[in-house]
DNA sequence: CGTTATCTTGACGTACATCAAATGTCGTGG
DNA sequence: CCACGACATTTGATGTACGTCAAGATAACG
């Protein structure tokens, strides 16, 4: 279903990109450690590139490493044997890669856009949490923070309509750039429209209509297919959240 | 949608069942603790026991319990406007409850059947972690092993067939029997077909049509509404997998 | 400035939802 | 013990939101 490149992992040596001058770090998990913890971190990270549609860990891989996103986005894909694709989330900077993980991958990780990432072998995340108390507090937070999202999704799944998970999609991607951008309402869209429907549970076309119908009643505008302008957010926040 | 009694919550006085001697400690996350700290956390556990279809938290409240099932079933809801509902499991014996939660709840959470749980005001959490890290880390590795379990109902919810829900339900609902019975092929349901419905993202038609078929190809047979036997458990495995 | 992938738009099909009885099932009181 | 509701479940007839199939229209790219 989907090409494989051939996969071409760029190994940075050193610190190119040392945890304490890190971009991320204010939105990561690593915000939890003081700088010379962050010494150690960094000891212990490799910092990796990838391209667009190269995978980072594939479902089912024993799970050796973990990752924190320091650029770019990825997609976390589950599969069905005949091809079904379903994508549990796209994180972005800062988003750290590991939690919902036994001893195998649950999911594929794969770059987006250009990706770039910090990885860390999974056993020393043990040492890791054993020095900095601290580190598995934020963990478990974090983790916290991810099952009430996925249980938002799992709403959106199981109950809503084709218009009102585009909606609340729209709104979440918009709200994941105020991060950084301010509040104007604009939003870009790095992945496809077969990826924005594999994670909506929705096919291209019915995204690609439903998209149509917010554009026609005005609640959105097109320019070109990844920017859209929010242009009646509250209307959008009632839809997403069921409301009509 | 659905008939709330007036509460009657029975608030049982001091230690009726102390945390060393619980049937349910093997199961929870109580399990990290030793017996001199069990006795500690006995003293700050309220248990309390709720009827077939009473509240024990309401959706949006603000998040001032945690709590532990010792005994019985429940159901975790949300709920949209217009009153559509998506269950997020089925929490029984031994399970914990509050880390799906950030200020307030971000579901209901209501009794199946005669429910028991043990109740703790959420700040004693954080005292709690404090004095017994081998606590903080039980409650990572719970709510990462939440995490694979929500990934894998968006599967369910955003990519299966009908046939492969009701199926996947089954098998999950047999192996969270069998942890105490053995390996009977025999499940015994104790929600009603609209909680399974809501759970699966159908309505209740669908599952009892769904469930009809599956006994008409002898996968199943059907004793009553609520007992179930699995009689050919490979073949619904692999259409849990998605394999048809 | 063709070539190719992605996106949009239209016509039609279907799995599941909705609407509507019929059929258990269980607790209660006569 | 049995009759009687009150529900839960099953079963049937019909509807529809979204999927599938099939062209076009844009946009990305060498």
């Amino acid at each position: 279903m989907h090409i494989q490149q051939a996969r071409h992992i760029v190994i940075e040596p050193g610190l190119p990109e040392p945890c304490a001058r890190c971009g991320a770090r204010a939105q990561s998990v690593c915000s939890a450690l003081e700088s010379h913890e962050l010494t150690r971190l960094a000891e212990m990270a490799v910092v990796q590139t990838f391209h667009p549609g190269q995978t980072v860990v594939e479902e089912g891989d024993s799970a050796a490493h973990f990752f924190n996103i320091t650029a770019g986005h990825a997609r976390l894909c589950k599969l069905l044997p005949d091809g079904r694709r379903q994508i549990m989330g796209f994180p972005g900077r800062g988003h750290f890669l590991g939690l919902a993980v036994t001893n195998t991958y649950g999911f594929s990780v794969e770059a987006i856009d250009e990706l770039r990432v910090c990885r860390f072998a999974r056993p020393k995340l043990q040492t890791l949490i054993a020095d900095f108390p601290a580190f598995e507090a934020r963990l478990l937070q974090t983790a916290q923070h991810e099952l009430v999202v996925a249980q938002e999704q799992m709403l959106l799944l199981g109950r809503k309509t084709a218009r009102e998970r585009v909606a609340s999609f729209l709104l979440s991607q918009l709200q994941s750039q105020e991060a950084c951008a301010a509040a104007r309402a604009h939003v870009r869209l790095p992945m496809t429209r077969t990826d924005i429907a594999d994670y909506l549970g929705l096919t291209i076309e019915t995204v690609s209509r439903t998209l149509g119908r917010l554009k026609a009643d005005k609640l959105i505008a097109l320019d070109g297919s990844a920017d859209i302008d929010i242009l009646d957010r509250n209307r959008l926040v009632a839809i997403a959240a069921g409301e009509t």
